[in-house]
DNA sequence: TTTT
DNA sequence: TTTT
């Protein structure tokens, strides 16, 4: 608690691929998503219609990355309130690189689920939280090793402050199984 | 918690007057303030500047109150972040009326001194949360009685959900996540 | 244009009714929404699960209004992004009375149609605009003439500051609009 | 424009350092600035105070960069609206690395000043506009220099998609002292 | 009055 | 690199 400024990301838009989910020592969960919002103009010059598409990664912790592995698919549209962050590493060639993201975590982000078709999800919501419980999972067992394999380059340290786990519990949240498409836009 | 939709306001403006407080029965701390902002233009008929102040209605509950009332006065800037909330009630003729206000409550809202000169209050931050703690009044020992006697048709009755307790313990979160994506665009 | 301030809402939710719309005597269109975004919670006391549900008034203008009454419908899910405005009105006894309202307008707001089932509307996105084009209707021939007769007493005046417009000129937006609903509950 | 999806970030910090303004080939200004957020909490497990700061680079076009440079100073407290782009470039070893701003463009975006005391700046509010005009400079003619040698390698070429120039250009940024006496409307 |  |  406390902070000093506001660092605030509202989205709404669809998943690029499934949802990738992993857990940490802890037995936290973590799913990674990526969202895509787009504008469309039409160009001053030629007149023509133009459209860009911007990615976003999304991370998300807890509670809230259960409930998004379990209900949302390629294709989802959502809401999400996080934070932004940005966070160093270094690639293959021991060079510092950094990478932004928005984190959705504890009381400082929300996900819902929109719409009710796109993507078997329906209309669920979730604040962050890592009210978690059920330790399920754990930072050896990988649902991706292929994945996984190629990028332990990117240390991550994900030590942001916490807020309370809200007493909360109950709430069921069975772990899904992954699938990985990439045909990843970026 | 759980909630289907957003419900969001965000307000950057200066108090109209020093905090009023008040306490419930309970010890919590409720604060009501009014925020103006304001939007200058010049008028596409006549030619000439013109400018409107919107008066905003902001009631803060729990600690996040407290920290109002202790540091912010009339004029001081700040930040605010709550949900839009409607509240019926019955004027002295009895007929029923409705007042709209900007809550900040528990996990659902923030609150940020700006600047830092204007109201003696300076830099603090503050999260909402009924964590309470300090009983020192009660719903009976306003601190304004002059502003409350003109005032009390308005029951106010605050009985929206209740946020988790802040206490915010045990919890583990400082783990290191792991390696996000692979060779990753960003 | 220029704002001290800031004055934001957000708020995705699902609209109660079909939009209201009417036309100013410059042909600018008005549709009015009411949204309702909720949240549920277990009660600390009674262990119960509970739900409330808020209401929102939302009125847009321009483009988007129209946009709104040709895609939106009851139950619609909308992201919408406005301003607070509060106007003042006379009830039937003459007494001033207020109403709290989400204004979507000019480049202040947004509108975005979620989801793609609930309204016949189909991602449809749009944001606030002066520009204004086909004049198909007037101050004279709203689409919901009974709910119309009912509530003469709410005047309205929505005298906002427009932002430029934006190459799309001619739309006049100063007009008071008029009576929107009826007998409101705020 | 139309955009399908939200994007769209809300920062309040203060700027770590002057804004660097360069002027584009057409003379439309961007003026790049980082802002920093910060978050303290106990930690868990210490029980130390820590904290945490993130670091957010935000490029602003046309008529608020203007502002920027001319007003925001190392210090300086702002609020920020704009939305999340991921620019790809080369670095040195022609490898491509990507990078992740907040950018506050025509009407997608604002800039408050806040405070008053931290910049040499005082209320001043601007929102977006490539409006142009003054062209005043070039991209080849930067006010900083030196800070400009070392990142040759950061091409930029902000190719989004521009709003309309709103012609309102000119726009005097005195600032109406404010004064809050209650005639305040509730 | 919506939605789940 | 800011701020408290």
């Amino acid at each position: 608690m406390a902070s000093r400024g506001v660092n605030k990301v509202i989205l709404v838009g669809n998943l690029g691929n499934d949802p990738e989910i992993r857990y940490m020592p802890s037995g936290g969960a973590v799913a990674n998503i990526t969202i895509a919002t787009s504008e469309s103009w039409r160009d001053k010059n030629t007149g023509e219609q133009r459209e860009k598409t911007e990615w976003h990664r999304v991370a998300l912790f807890g509670k809230v990355a259960e409930v998004a592995g379990e209900y949302l698919r390629k294709g989802s549209q959502v809401y999400i309130e996080g934070q932004l962050q940005t966070r160093k590493w270094q690639d293959q060639n021991g060079q510092e690189r950094y990478t932004t993201e928005v984190v959705v975590q504890g009381f400082n982000g929300t996900m819902q689920m929109l719409g009710g078709r796109q993507g078997g999800g329906q209309g669920m919501g979730a604040q962050g939280g890592m009210g978690g419980g059920q330790q399920q999972g754990n930072w050896g067992q990988p649902q991706q090793p292929a994945a996984q394999q190629q990028n332990n380059f990117a240390p991550q340290q994900q030590s942001a402050p916490q807020q309370a786990p809200a007493q909360q519990p109950q709430q069921q949240y069975n772990e899904p199984p992954m699938d990985f498409d990439d045909d990843i836009p970026f």
